[in-house]
DNA sequence: AATTAACCTGACCAAACGGTCAAGAACTGA
DNA sequence: TCAGTTCTTGACCGTTTGGTCAGGTTAATT
């Protein structure tokens, strides 16, 4: 374990940046190979059923060339999962308990849901991680998620406190938003062998959305600020 | 592929059945104590990255053992799989039009939860073979739990028709159901990394199932035929 | 006591695993 | 042109993988 969270996450600070752009170049293209390729690998197999052999092949590279840009199988992963959290981190950054309740519950949902959508192998990687204990990411769950939780919880509580949204308990209501809109991910499989579609299209995703929405905030009991009650 | 779905799991059919009791009492113990050890190991690493040396270890055997008795990696998961669906098709099998719309969604709710937490490794198990893209359970879905959610779905409209509820799409609803009670199971790591919790205790779980029930009923507007909310 | 079936397991196998390394190819700025 | 860096990759290493097998022990049946 030498430096857990951090080992192959700072490919800048490495050698000479100045020299022009063209090695800055083939390095850019082939670390975004490897790591769309191995995101697929470690989402479907999870992190022990990885093989750098299969995350090489689909990435059209020798294996020795993975290992070459980056360093070890553990750092690899531990870099999409820095990755996916960052992504995830940018979401509903700054609500405050003068937002209207109705419209920052559709963001958050709209957005976890696009989240899902734009990064599918992504979700199902953290998904992956989460179901296999988190080994790797338990820190940030019981620090950083933890208190991401926490806050948002808090001012769910006082807009309940303002009448404007039913006294349920507020982290379970993210858990059941949370859950909702990652299951379309996760279960994607699922999903579409039941429904019996090829993909999800983008008006699917948009009904889903709403249908989400519609159910989740009628049974928090939200109450729109103003009367409208969400486009 | 030599008989996908089925080939280990006949294990009834072989040799003699009736010397006694003493060898399949035997067989009995030790194939339990794999079964448990595979569902864990398979649950925490999906299908690939679990090993049967693992596996053995867990269960207190020789890995030679454990072939003897299972055959194969491929027949040990297929018969765990199996069983876990059998537990599934156990859930709300026979509910009709006549029933009361709160009692059968609440049904629904509870039962599923409990399921997800009598059986958390199979849970964890199932969600791991469905995030791999489902390479083993591909048929069924698109098959049998396709039937058992389509033939649900009809009723629910059929309720919506006559104003029991909302009419909300039933696939979607069901889908929600079955996401956010999932989740306590699949995602338990990180339920525990933010409620700070060493494990959901029996009255975490009763108020969990207390606050789907009530969020979910009110969001798809179901109004009980008694006009009592459900207990 | 002898037979037979069930159970047990260490030794072994080819293949695949993550990782190392040296040697060369390709491109860089001077 | 040439030194210097980056990039590329096949060969290789020790370990682990799923699976086989022969030879053994144990226990019920005759």
């Amino acid at each position: 374990m030498t430096g857990p969270m951090i080992e192959g996450s700072a490919p800048a600070e490495r050698g000479a940046r100045e020299p022009g752009e063209a090695n800055g170049v083939t390095r850019q293209r082939n670390e975004r190979e490897i790591l769309a390729a191995a995101e697929r690998v470690f989402a479907r197999h999870g992190y022990r059923g990885a093989s750098l052999q299969a995350i090489a092949e689909q990435a059209g590279l020798p294996k020795s060339n993975v290992l070459y840009y980056m360093g070890s199988k553990r750092g690899l992963y531990v870099r999409l999962l820095e990755r996916m959290m960052e992504r995830w981190n940018a979401l509903l950054d700054d609500i405050s308990v003068e937002d209207d309740p109705a419209e920052v519950l559709e963001a958050f949902i709209r957005s976890k849901m696009q989240l899902s959508r734009r990064h599918p192998e992504g979700s199902r990687l953290f998904a992956a991680e989460i179901l296999g204990g988190a080994p790797f990411l338990q820190e940030y769950l019981r620090g950083e998620l933890r208190d991401w939780v926490q806050a948002r919880a808090r001012i769910l509580e006082q807009w309940a406190e303002r009448g404007l949204m039913d006294p349920v308990d507020p982290v379970w209501l993210i858990f059941l938003i949370w859950s909702a809109t990652q299951h379309y991910a996760d279960f994607e499989a699922q999903v579409l062998g039941i429904t019996g579609r090829d993909a999800l299209s983008d008006s699917d995703v948009e009904e889903i959305t709403t249908f989400l929405t519609r159910v989740i905030l009628k049974g928090a009991g939200v109450r729109s600020r103003d009367a409208v009650p969400a486009r």
